[in-house]
DNA sequence: TCTGGGGTCCTAGGACCC
DNA sequence: TCTGGGGTCCTAGGACCC
């Protein structure tokens, strides 16, 4: 494996939120925004402004007002929109193709790139080939690292982020540089060192990726078991992770915290049920199938002054499925099974599980199986809604989803700094002044 | 005031068996 | 009667990632 050149690069999208906001809203450009999460909560993205004026990642919706706004800073906020962000992650990731047809997409915002075999100069010229064309093409800026293994190419896009004169582009192509570069690299900002693990390195005296390379293999396996070893050859310049094929997911889940805490269990089954259709759509979309469904239910733990409760249901299916009634029908007895009445609930979620490819489901002879009759009508539901926009056609159990936005349900989210569906609703597309 | 959502993998410990 | 030791399987919880 060695004597293949194996070369890995890195493309991630710098503040990828908050760049989608801007790239159809230019008055966002040179100020300081930020991304708030799912019901307006805290900060998940942030410009350099915002960074800069000290709002970190997590600061409540609140205190960004409180902090910063109300003390003279301006801040724009935005609420979340991820079917904007979705949409442009698709073609950031097209472009990136165009470019290197080798690539693993690793999540919403970041691809890794196979370069192996690639001359020095050919992999400059196509690394600065993705970050002018992405750019030009998306108006995201990106920046690429390269490395001889996936935590050096993560170590090298740090690097390409936060420092100019590298124009977007860092390679660690020598061992003088590796050393160089993980000399400077504090053990927080290595890829697979959390927030935990780095605590307890830097209590150790081990404040620099460079200094942990220089521990002892027993005693990083001993403290840090087998991942933090991974991390530790990686480091060294030992490739241990590859780029793998696109993986089907192994457990798909939906959840959301409610705007408001919802205390009827008819509002908790609509809520549900809402999320269990999205799952099986998304099952759909990945031709696969699940074997077991998982619903939870939570009060607030923040809430000290009210009463807490939580609690699961796992129901396996007779037969692997990926239909919405089906999966509607056992989330409701799920529900059932599980709610009490007079508690607050502030959050709820569903989980897929047991996910196999549609095409390796196993009839079960014991049950009369009624999996024709159930893929006419996801048929349906899929082609009507994909033609007609999302939850246009829907189960009555669903509620009144047709109007998803109107914030008529209690369970829905808050989002009042909402951007429109520039990319993907023809009654959202930019308006352009003359 | 409110503290996101969606994943993966590993490990420790209990239950059970011989 | 005693109280070892190995194995498997499952689950909860912890750690990490974006």
């Amino acid at each position: 494996m060695s004597e293949k050149n194996v070369i890995f690069g890195v493309m991630d999208c710098n503040n990828f939120f908050v760049s989608c906001e801007r790239v159809f809203n230019p008055a966002l450009e040179g100020k300081a925004v930020v991304v708030l999460s799912n019901n307006d909560g805290c900060s998940v993205s942030r410009s350099k402004e915002a960074k800069d004026l000290g709002i970190k990642m997590g600061t409540t919706a609140f205190n960004v007002q409180r902090e910063f706004i109300d003390k003279g800073h301006p801040v724009e906020m935005c609420s979340s929109n991820y079917v904007l962000y979705g949409d442009m992650s698709r073609r950031v990731m097209s472009v990136l193709q165009s470019v290197v047809p080798d690539i693993e997409i690793y999540s919403i915002d970041e691809a890794f790139i196979d370069f192996s075999g690639m001359s020095k100069e050919q992999i400059d010229e196509k690394a600065k080939e993705i970050v002018c064309k992405v750019r030009k093409y998306t108006g995201i800026p990106v920046c690429v690292g390269v490395g001889h293994t996936m935590t050096l190419a993560k170590a090298a896009n740090r690097f390409a982020k936060n420092f100019k004169g590298y124009n977007g582009y860092c390679h660690i192509d020598s061992d003088e540089k590796r050393i160089k570069a993980l000399k400077l690299l504090e053990i927080g900002g290595v890829w697979g060192i959390g927030r935990r693990l780095s605590k307890i390195l830097t209590a150790r005296g081990i404040k620099t990726a460079y200094d942990f390379t220089k521990q002892s293999a027993y005693w990083v396996k001993k403290n840090l078991g087998v991942n933090g070893l991974r991390t530790y050859d990686e480091l060294s310049g030992r490739a241990d992770f590859g780029i793998e094929e696109n993986a089907a997911k192994q457990s798909i889940t939906i959840s959301r915290s409610f705007g408001e805490m919802v205390k009827d269990k008819e509002q908790l089954g609509v809520a549900i049920s809402n999320f269990a259709v999205s799952g099986a759509e998304k099952l759909r979309a990945q031709h696969s199938a699940a074997e077991s469904v998982t619903v939870y239910i939570t009060t607030n733990f923040f809430r000290n002054d009210l009463p807490q409760y939580y609690n699961t249901a796992t129901i396996e299916f007779p037969e692997a499925t990926n239909s919405t009634v089906e999966i509607v029908r056992e989330c409701k007895r799920g529900l059932d099974s599980i709610f009490r009445d007079g508690f607050k609930y502030k959050k709820g979620g569903v989980i897929l599980g047991g996910i196999i490819p549609e095409n390796q489901v196993q009839q079960n002879l014991f049950v009369e199986s009624s999996y024709d009759k159930m893929k006419n009508i996801n048929n349906l539901l899929d082609s009507v809604n994909h033609k007609f926009g999302r939850n246009k056609l829907h189960l009555a159990v669903q509620g009144n989803t047709a109007t998803f936005g109107d914030a008529a349900e209690k369970w829905q989210m808050r989002r009042e700094h909402l951007s429109k569906n520039y990319t993907t609703n023809l009654n959202e597309i930019i308006t352009l002044k003359v």
